[in-house]
DNA sequence: TAGATTGTTAATCGATTAACAATC
DNA sequence: TAGATTGTTAATCGATTAACAATC
């Protein structure tokens, strides 16, 4: 079975591949990959087995047809679209993002209550919030990501969710209460943060010769 | 041994306590926490005996005890400083963030090498990136936040370990390379929302009505 | 061929869960 | 007391690592 990790794992072997490639390789051995990714070597061939990839006993993997199957994998020849709800600080940040251009991804228009917010210009269009059940039918939208204010966003979600989103990316510290077949994936900035304070604070590495030692 | 996906399970709960702190309750179980953060009750036990949190027996957690003990654990009375490197979209908006304001942490300066950002206005300084190494001795800085292009991260990083940084939050794709004192939380976008693609693409629950199913 | 690398099976490791005594 | 909950030890589960045959 593939979870979360071992997704995640061969999106970052694919980055290095590319990079490999970008540099005129032809070949990459697992423990080259292993090194620049931070796993084993075995903990890659086990992944690309799970994924159905092989390569070449002694003669590593091929770069062109790795990166071949990275696409059908993830569907990289395709352009993928999502939508965005909540334009404060984080939404109207992602809506710029480069890195989810790169990709192939676009967050096709953005929702949210406050009128300000829907006459701004962000380079893509923003509606009020009560459109986004038809957009997201009309569009045929799978997945969201929520940057509304943590207090409304259970109740977005529950919306959303009647809508026809099944995969939700959640930028804000709430643990969504969602249907058994319905996906979350967190990123709640406080708590990385706030767990790299506990990680320094308990390192005997910490530079002593400061003399205000606060955190 | 305390390892990241403890800290940051505590942290939900301390989360969650608050919640019921602020609803008027006086004590709390192990099955409400485990309910509210997606956990077992044994979890929250296991997860509260490693940092010696104790609770009666019959009688559940002391909420006002629990949150003094959370205040400890995570320096809950003290600020907390940080700076942030990159001031494009994404550095920009976590300057602005309100959850790290809401606990007390505080970017205290951030730091560009692009001459327009250096003369913009973001409520905080922004120096040449060259200032760096004296603000952190200066200041006793001991965290960084990465925002930087991904071209310049690795490079970057360095420099900031040189000057003393054993904590990154880095927000680029780059797997950093550091000395192993150095502690590294990755916040990868794109990994995250791909990763979210690829679940609803193997997912039966999709809305098969789509004419047009687009990813 | 010899040496190096893959791919898979088995072993290990660590985290989560179950079980249950302690006890309020 | 009876019932419910904690706290810890043991069992289970799953992921990572080690070992090694296959083979290029």
């Amino acid at each position: 079975m593939i979870i979360k990790s071992n997704i995640q794992r061969v999106l970052r072997y694919q980055h290095c591949v590319s990079n490999f490639y970008e540099l005129g390789f032809d070949k990459i051995y697992s423990h080259n990959l292993a090194e620049a990714v931070g796993v084993s070597p075995e903990q890659v061939r086990k992944d690309f087995s799970e994924f159905g990839i092989r390569g070449n006993k002694r003669g590593g993997y091929d770069i062109h047809q790795l990166l071949d199957t990275f696409q059908d994998i993830f569907h990289g020849k395709v352009d993928k679209r999502t939508i965005l709800i909540g334009m404060g600080n984080i939404g109207s940040a992602l809506v710029k993002y480069r890195g989810f251009k790169k990709k192939r991804i676009s967050i096709l228009a953005a929702f949210d209550i406050d009128p300000s917010k829907i006459k701004g210009t962000y380079g893509i269009p923003v509606y009020h919030f009560d459109e986004v059940d038809k957009f997201i039918n009309e569009n045929c939208i799978h997945t969201a990501i929520l940057s509304v204010p943590v207090v409304s966003v259970q109740q977005v979600t529950d919306e959303l969710v009647k809508s026809g989103i099944i995969g939700f990316l959640n930028f804000t510290p709430a643990i969504l209460q969602v249907p058994a077949h319905v996906v979350v994936n967190n990123i709640d900035l406080y708590l990385e943060l706030e767990s790299l304070f506990y990680y320094i604070r308990t390192s005997e590495h910490r530079n002593i010769n400061c003399k205000e030692d606060k955190f």
